[in-house]
Parts: C-alpha cells; structure tokens; sequence
RNA sequence: GCCGCUGUAGCUUAGUGGGUAGAGCACCCGGCUGUUAACCGGGAGGUCAUCGGUUCGAGCCCGAUCAGCGGCGCCA
C-alpha cells in the first residue's frame, strides 16, 4: 500500500506491507527506526530484535539513506512518529542497499543542480512537481472547457518568429535550422480551421541573460482566438490563472506547505485583475520615486518595484507602438498605442504573460513589417494568413516556469524545473 | 557583453603580521529500550581549482588560466 493511505486509523491495528526507500535512519540500543518514503508521503517504521526473524533484523542494521526496501508490520497510531502512526515491522526486505547518498544536512544551490538527478527524490523537489503538474493539468482542463484545441507545432524553424531574439542554431541537413522561440505565428495559421487554439511546448532563447527568472529552455503556453479583443483575452487569462489557484489550494495543500509557500497569498488571487494603461504605470512607479522617461521598456528592478505591493496579478495595457514587435495591432482610435498586454505577477515576480491583438490587415502588416526594418521576404507564410478570410484574433504566451516560481513562492526559476537549462549549465 | 564575488575532505565550512591544514555532517567501528536531519566514544578521509612568480618558507602575497555565483544589460 502506498504510505498516504496508510495515515489515517482505518488500518490500525492491522497488518500492512509497503515500500519504499530509507528516508532517514538510526538506531538506539536495540530498536532501528527507519522512516520510508514513497511518491506519497513518509512513514516511520520500528524494527525491534525478537520482532521479527534475526536475518530481517540484521538487514534492518544494514540499511542505509536511499536503500529501497519492501516491509510487513502493524500499523499503530504513535503520536511521537513524524506523519502520527508508524509500522511495527515483522518482516523486512531491502531490494538494494545505497551507496553512500551524497545528500546530507548541509547543501548548496549549486551542489544541489550538480546533483539534481537525485535532488529530485527530495521532498521539496517532490512537492514542487506535483504542483507543477497540477498548473499543466488546470491548464488544459480550461482550455478545454472554453472550446480550444490543442496543437502541436514545430520546434525546428527555419527563421526567427520575431525580431532582434538570439536564436539556438542548429544543423540541418546542409542548411540552417532554429530551435523555436515561440509558436505563435504557428498558432495564428490554425484560428482559421480550430478558431480557439493553444499548445504547450518548450520554446528556447539563446539570450545570455542571468537572472532569477531566464531559462534557455522553458515551458511555453501560447493561445490564439479568432474573433477576441485584447480585453476579452486578458479577462479569459485572469480566469485561467485564478482556476490555477483554487485548484492547488485544493489539490495541492500539503504541497504548498512542504514549500512553507502562505496559502493566504493563493486565496487572495480573484478578479478582477488591476488593470493599468502603459502611461498610468509609468505614473505608479514616478509616484514611487522611480526616475522614468515617458517611454521606457520597465526593467527587471523597475517591475519587482511596481509589482512588490501587489497582492495579486495586475495587467498593464496599450504600450506604446515603439516598444512592442511588429505583428501587435495598433489601435485604430490611437496608432500610437499597440492592443497588447502584459501581466505582472505580484510579491515583485514581474512578468508572466505577453499578449493581445495582432494585426489582421494585410497592408497594415506590411507596413509594420517595414517600418521594423525587417525583410517582408522572411514573413511569407505569415503574410499569405491575411490573404485569405483574415479575421480579427488575439493570442498570448504564459510562462509555465513563471508562473510556477511565483505561484510556489520559489526563489529562483531553476527550483520550477526538474533538469533546468541556463546559459551556464546543460546537465544533468 | 559590463560590474562585483567565490573556489580548502563526498557535502557545509574555519583558517592574513606568511611558519606542521581544523571542525560539523555523511561514512566505518563501538555504546545507548522511543529516536525526531538524536546523543556519547573512537577511526578513516586533504595535490587548499590549475599553472607560474615572490620568499628560507605560500591555503594566505602577486600574475595568468579555468570553473562557478550574484547583479545589471539583453529578453518572453
């Protein structure tokens, strides 16, 4: 039985059998306490001589962290036990006695990424995958529920999908492939079959960026909806990321306390969202004594400063045309401003979604196109979209890492990742 | 790319007026009848990142190299 099921009284007084590996363990005198861990929780187990066959005992003795071991016992309610019952074990077998575990007491960031093959037996590493996992299965179970499709798109491209990005380059055949950087504009060519799309998949940026929240390899979420506006959008992802909340404090409770992440901060997380225009954000962070310019892409210190007071996400809309990529709708009524939106996480997290409307005249396009300085040649595919039927649509990207790395209250995004990438480090 | 910092046992680290390299955890041996990342006694474990220099003598001072960390910039 796995050891979750196992506390609670329903069982006391039986005889139980699970397995696991050495999660701690010491003697005195002639007791073993041995504390098993499973996928599902820990449980301490007594093995006493006399209790069980001298063999079983002797293996008991031998047993070291991490061994993986099959044991039998009554299970008895114990309030001294770490998880409040333990095994009283008759009978014991270990599969394979670990070597010495390398993982002890004292342990640094980087030590514990040298090793992360094993750091993800941890407890915290455990905790955090599991959420991890809820956020991806909320994810697509709203998604699903709003009438979108799940794609799949290319990871290998042939150029980039925007401008100015650094791009992983990758043989191909005597020509020149591009690790993806994001699928939108894959995205955009299935609104016309699908309407409401999205897909999760790794995107790569070759950025040289050493922060606490860039991985060269991240998990991305990207949607697209034909017939949206930029508000409609931002009002479907404030929805998708309190569902994401609700349902880890639901599902996710003893996990979040293993991570000590205060679940008061996920309680707090409702619409509707603050909602701030570039210039009234510009303001806020003037009436916190920051020294802006009236057009400035904020910066890492700039965001965690806005958004630290913050008790939940907030969007910031209609940037100025200059600081956006080409393909972001300018509004009719103000061509100085693209329809596009970010949205900040709280508690200083910064940025977790890019999106809002893109352009769907063809002649505008072809005009941002130039007006970018880029070449409409690299934008053939994209063009052609606008050719036939065009539509208005919105679309977004969410970083699944971000969000997880704020939503668990993690200090950097490499603890988000199970093998995390970054400019300096390729394995484990 | 820029600025700052670090490298001593498997891990975490102490160690500057330059003078035989010290500890905790983990590991091995022994002890303890309820332990909570226990406690007590003993043991083993070091090319002080690498190369060169100064010096009678370098973990420590100087130079170069390598590796990494933090921040900024770049950037979903």
């Amino acid at each position: 039985m796995h050891i979750s099921s196992l506390l609670s009284d329903e069982h006391v007084g039986s005889l139980v059998k699970t397995r696991g590996w050495v999660y701690r363990w010491r003697e005195s005198g002639p007791l073993v306490f041995i504390i098993v861990r499973d996928s599902t929780n820990i449980i301490q187990a007594i093995v006493e001589r006399g209790k069980l066959s001298d063999d079983d005992f002797e293996t008991a003795k031998k047993l070291t962290i991490e061994s993986s071991i099959e044991l039998e016992g009554n299970l008895v309610k114990e309030k001294k036990a770490p998880t409040g019952y333990e095994i009283h074990v008759s009978k014991l077998t270990a599969f394979n006695i670990a070597e010495k575990f390398p993982i002890t007491k004292d342990k640094s960031d980087e030590f514990l990424l040298d090793i992360r093959h094993l750091w993800l037996r941890s407890r915290e590493m455990t905790a955090t995958l599991k959420i991890r996992e809820t956020i991806f299965e909320t994810s697509r179970e709203y998604f699903k529920e709003k009438g979108y499709h799940e794609v799949h798109t290319p990871m290998f491209v042939g150029a980039a999908v925007e401008g100015g990005s650094t791009l992983f380059e990758v043989p191909y055949f005597g020509e020149k492939a591009y690790l993806t950087q994001s699928s939108q504009f894959y995205l955009e060519a299935f609104i016309y079959s699908l309407e409401k799309v999205y897909t999760i998949s790794p995107s790569f940026r070759a950025e040289k960026s050493r922060t606490r929240r860039h991985l060269t390899e991240f998990s991305h979420l990207e949607a697209e909806s034909a017939w949206m506006s930029n508000q409609e959008m931002m009002t479907f992802e404030e929805e998708m990321i309190v569902r994401i909340a609700s349902d880890l404090l639901d599902k996710r409770k003893d996990e979040l306390s293993i991570l000590k992440r205060d679940p008061e901060k996920l309680k707090n997380i409702e619409t509707p969202f603050y909602r701030y225009t570039y210039e009234k954000i510009i303001d806020l962070g003037r009436s916190k004594g920051m020294d802006l310019p009236d057009i400035v892409d904020l910066g890492e210190k700039e965001e965690r400063e806005i958004t630290e007071g913050f008790d939940k996400p907030l969007f910031v809309y209609n940037f100025p045309t200059s600081l956006k990529p080409f393909y972001h709708r300018p509004d009719p009524d103000d061509p100085a401003h693209v329809l596009c939106h970010d949205m900040l996480a709280p508690e200083g997290y910064g940025e977790i979604i890019g999106g809002g409307e893109r352009i769907w005249n063809k002649d505008e396009l072809l005009r941002r196109i130039s007006e970018n300085g880029l070449n409409t040649d690299d934008y053939g595919w994209y063009i052609d979209l606008r050719r036939f039927g065009s539509v208005p649509h919105s679309g977004f990207g969410l970083g699944m890492d971000r969000v997880l790395t704020w939503i668990a209250g993690l200090e950097h995004i490499k603890n988000a990742v199970p093998f995390p990438r970054t400019i300096r480090r390729l394995r484990p």
